[in-house]
RNA sequence: CGGAAUGUAGCGCAGUCUGGUAGCGCACUUGUCUGGGGGGCAAGUGGUCGCGGGUUCAAAUCCCGCCAUUCCGACCA
């Protein structure tokens, strides 16, 4: 492609709204346009970006028995009614009428669409398993979009779906999607992307792994153990809360007058917070209050609170916590009217410090699991740096990451409502399970920037990069250079290698600026210095590697190397 | 949905407080000199100042309402 005729306005400021590099370089580069609120226009070096992308997620679903289809994105609200979602999905939906006043949808997802293909097409166990896929255009109403292609309401998706006659074939195939998933990973570049175990939010289902990358500007909070290389979404992760054993002292009340924080009593018992029991109280949907039991250093983690009791959960007034039994500010969880939930950090602990339910006092040698009758012992902590890995003892650290894909265990949740059934071989009907697994294709490309750039613009690497070569020509007009760089281009384009060819006669540091802003992997400059020795230069973008190549085997060079690099991401 | 900010040319911004006929840089067009990291000179093009209403002889500027965008939070397969 010639450079002269490439509509993708490049820009030397950062426009005013960008704070992510992906965003900053997706629009300083030319490769986007917003349209509205999370909602853009790809031009054609993103285009190009997003095709390789899907080439690669093709070829490795194909390779584990993928058969693509294409599912509509309008969607009948009949669909989502018989799964429920329609109701249970809120403004995320985005829902119009038709002109038949007929309730629509745009497909955030495809669970019911699948099913309601695969129920009429597979009746028999001898069809089984499978899997179907798309790459398609997904639209969600997100409440907050933001950072360019990181998180839109509109953006092009990659949604599989697998059934099976057995749980033990489905947890087969997953692990397959798994190693899948790491091949498409690797070979766009990015085979520092990790799996790990996640929320699976209204999915339903089990058993679930999120594709993060980790970087410092993700929007995902991921619980890293350096030690034993496992990962978790801080949604979900555990950590363990050992504690030497003590002999169990008999409770005692002691005088504490207006001191009701954990700092408060700190300071005034000089006791640490790990020795104490905090007590929060939280309001589900339903109005029932429950109290739940803390260390005192340790915060509740509200998502896995609310997965326990499978409702949004509020924090509690006063006069709801009073209702229970206790008193503000100096609670304690010894008989309450209410459900207590105790965390095994206070469950673990020994003589622990808790409220007396008395206005200015406290209590002495609290042991959760002899002094409460209705204790509920669950996992209800929020890990923070430091803590102790379940798994191998050792400490855990925080990071950040953008979710890339995502798998999951759905189980009968969706064939089971919308009815699909096969005849087994005993002619009997049976219900299937599925397996659900998905790659945000665009926020993979930004991902890819995140990770792969330095300060001038993104570095691609070869596999989906927008071109594999570029050409840039040092004064068009001097003797030689617009016939040499011509005849390399119209060679590479022969042998089908992808170039772009800055023809525009442009100054050195525009052309350089720009194809900085490009990526590509391997530049090719001709210039009157080399040219006089019958040279032209290459440079590898985001290296310092870069020598001189005779003009007549220019050619060859490339071929060699680009098929060299390539290994990199097979 | 809460909190904050912003809206003036394709992009980045000044002008608004103190009302008086629309500015700068980049980009774009033409010419010319340059030619290895966003180059120089000269001449140009492009804006109902987010939208609607009000105050005033006069509104980008003051007042009211709306809309949009961005950031923080809530939320989120």
């Amino acid at each position: 492609m010639r450079q002269s005729k490439l509509i993708s306005r490049k820009h030397k400021e950062k426009p005013a709204e960008a704070q992510l590099i992906s965003h900053i370089y997706l629009l300083r580069g030319g490769y986007m346009r917003p349209v509205a609120n999370g909602i853009y226009s790809l031009l054609t070096p993103a285009k190009r970006i997003q095709q390789k992308i899907e080439a690669i997620i093709r070829e490795e679903m194909n390779k584990i028995d993928g058969q693509e289809v294409q599912m509509p994105v309008v969607l009948p609200a009949e669909l989502w009614q018989e799964s429920g979602r329609w109701d249970s999905v809120q403004s995320e939906l985005l829902r119009f009428k038709d002109r038949s006043r007929h309730d629509m949808l745009l497909a955030m997802t495809h669970e019911e669409g699948v099913v309601a293909l695969a129920r009429t097409e597979v009746t028999s166990y001898k069809d089984y398993p499978f899997m179907l896929y798309q790459i398609q255009t997904k639209f969600r109403d997100e409440a907050r979009s933001r950072g360019g292609l990181i998180r839109v309401r509109e953006f092009t998706m990659k949604d599989a779906y697998s059934f099976h006659t057995s749980m033990a074939d489905l947890d087969q195939y997953y692990d397959r999607c798994a190693q899948a998933y790491h091949k498409i990973f690797s070979r766009c570049g990015v085979p520092e992307v990790v799996s790990i175990q996640s929320d699976n939010g209204m999915m339903g289902g089990k058993i679930a792994h999120e594709y993060q990358l980790l970087c410092h500007d993700g929007e995902d909070k991921v619980v890293v153990c350096p030690t034993c290389q496992t990962y978790a979404n801080s949604e979900v992760a555990s950590c363990s809360f050992p504690a030497e054993p003590e002999p169990l002292l008999p409770l005692e009340k002691i005088e504490t007058p207006n001191v009701k924080t954990i700092e408060e009593l700190e300071a005034f018992t000089k006791l640490p917070a790990t020795k104490m029991a905090k007590m929060v109280f939280y309001t589900t949907t339903a109005g029932e209050t429950i109290a739940v039991l803390v260390r005192g250093d340790v915060e509740v983690n509200e998502c896995k609170l609310q997965k326990l009791l499978r409702s949004e959960i509020s924090f509690a007034t006063d006069d709801e916590v009073v209702k229970t039994g206790a008193v503000p500010g100096f609670a304690c969880a010894i008989g309450l009217t209410c459900r207590v939930f105790v965390d095994y950090s206070v469950a673990n602990g020994y003589n622990m410090l808790c409220g007396a339910n008395q206005e200015g006092w406290h209590m002495r040698n609290f042991n959760a699991l002899r002094d409460i009758s209705q204790a509920e012992v669950v996992d209800i902590a929020t890990v923070k740096e430091g803590d102790i890995c379940p798994k191998c003892g050792k400490s855990l650290e925080l990071s950040r990451g953008i979710e890339v894909g995502n798998i999951f265990k759905l189980g009968d949740k969706y064939t089971r409502v919308m009815h699909m059934t096969y005849t087994d071989e005993k002619g009997q009907e049976q219900t299937p399970i599925m397996g659900c697994y998905g790659i945000g294709v665009g926020r993979l490309l930004a991902s890819v920037i995140e990770a792969r750039h330095d300060d001038y613009g993104p570095i691609w690497p070869l596999s989906i990069a927008p071109w594999q070569v570029q050409i840039n020509a040092m004064g068009l007009e001097k003797p030689g250079i617009r016939e040499t760089a011509e005849k390399i281009y119209a060679g590479l384009e022969a042998a089908g290698i992808e170039t772009l060819f800055d023809d525009r006669g442009l100054s050195a540091g525009v052309q350089f600026a720009e194809a900085d802003l490009m990526g590509i992997p391997l530049r090719l400059i001709v210039a009157p210095r080399a040219l006089e020795q019958g040279m032209v230069e290459y440079k590898i973008r985001g290296t310092d590697e870069k020598g001189l190549v005779p003009v007549e085997q220019v050619q060859t060079f490339v071929e060699k190397w680009l098929a060299e690099e390539m290994k990199k991401y097979i």
